[in-house]
DNA sequence: AAGATTACCTGAAGGC
DNA sequence: TGCCTTCAGGTAATCT
């Protein structure tokens, strides 16, 4: 499941491979993924250059335009759950890939098994501007802001670490991860905590987002990097999906609860209630 | 006004 | 070639 980390090596990858290279066609055999209209789509960009790829939290900005480094044209893009973009020359598209886009004879292909996820065209560029909803980036916002938006907040700290307006990218697997490295329970209400403990949260939420990315991201279902391959960052998950077994820090039993409708897993004796 | 619930989809897993 | 229910989790819309 694509958060943050996947998001980023999706960027990166899409960057490295096609910035500057001309989008000449778009095969289309699942409309939804594509909006408003394949074909408003297609007569927005086709001939244009993909000049810019920006990561807001788990949204990717495609910039396109005529020449160098000019951006007249936006594709927003999130995966969402399922989502997957990758380039891969021997690969045989099943039922699950809706869209191909031809860049200078390069396919790149979008698959999303369950159709949450896609592409849209934003009118202009407007960037950030686009989603007026989602916070500033978990990794570009300073501690100072977000225990200011956080502080004296009474939800549980799990729901509001997946709020992405209250700052954007992490999803249900990193926030399990940085809680539990926090040493907090998904529970806590952040006007409970202390600041010390509250920026101890914050701390662990950037490294362990840093550490998905140097990993490739993590793997449970369905994310591939750009070349098709799982991410590796499965191995280091502490608590996400390990229900029943120890914990690697202190060998508690790990359990799972439901908060704000969402799986949470954590130590019941490193993060105590 | 924040918090809870539901909708969007498909596939895997498990009970019977 | 079994049927049915539940669950997975990102986000928007719709409730209370």
């Amino acid at each position: 499941m694509p958060e943050l980390p996947e998001v980023e090596n999706v960027a990166r990858a899409m960057s490295d491979a096609l910035l500057g290279k001309r989008l000449d066609g778009i095969r289309v055999t699942y409309a939804g993924a594509l909006k408003p209209t394949p074909r408003k789509v297609r007569s927005a960009l086709l001939g244009l250059r993909l000049n810019e790829v920006m990561r807001h939290g788990k949204y990717i900005f495609l910039g396109f335009g005529h020449d160098v480094d000019d951006v007249t044209a936006q594709l927003l893009l999130h995966l969402r759950m399922t989502g997957q973009v990758f380039v891969q020359s021997d690969y045989r598209p099943d039922k699950h890939v809706h869209l191909f886009f031809d860049f200078e004879g390069r396919v790149v292909f979008y698959r999303d098994i369950r159709k949450f996820g896609g592409f849209e065209l934003l009118d202009g560029a407007p960037g950030a501007a686009a989603i007026p909803h989602v916070g500033q980036d978990m990794l570009l916002i300073s501690r100072r802001d977000w225990l200011l938006k956080i502080g004296k907040r009474t939800a549980p700290i799990k729901v509001l670490l997946l709020n992405q307006g209250i700052a954007a990218g992490l999803g249900n697997i990193y926030a399990d991860e940085a809680l539990h490295r926090a040493g907090v329970h998904p529970l806590a209400r952040p006007v409970d905590l202390d600041v010390k403990t509250l920026a101890r949260v914050f701390r662990e939420s950037r490294r362990v987002l840093r550490q998905g990315i140097k990993h490739g991201g993590t793997t449970f279902q369905d994310f591939v990097d750009f070349t098709g391959k799982p991410g590796n960052f499965r191995d280091q998950l502490r608590v996400y999906g390990r229900t029943g077994e120890p914990c690697p820090v202190c060998s508690g039993k790990i359990v799972r609860l439901k908060v704000g409708g969402r799986s949470s897993h954590y130590c019941a004796v490193c993060q105590p209630e």
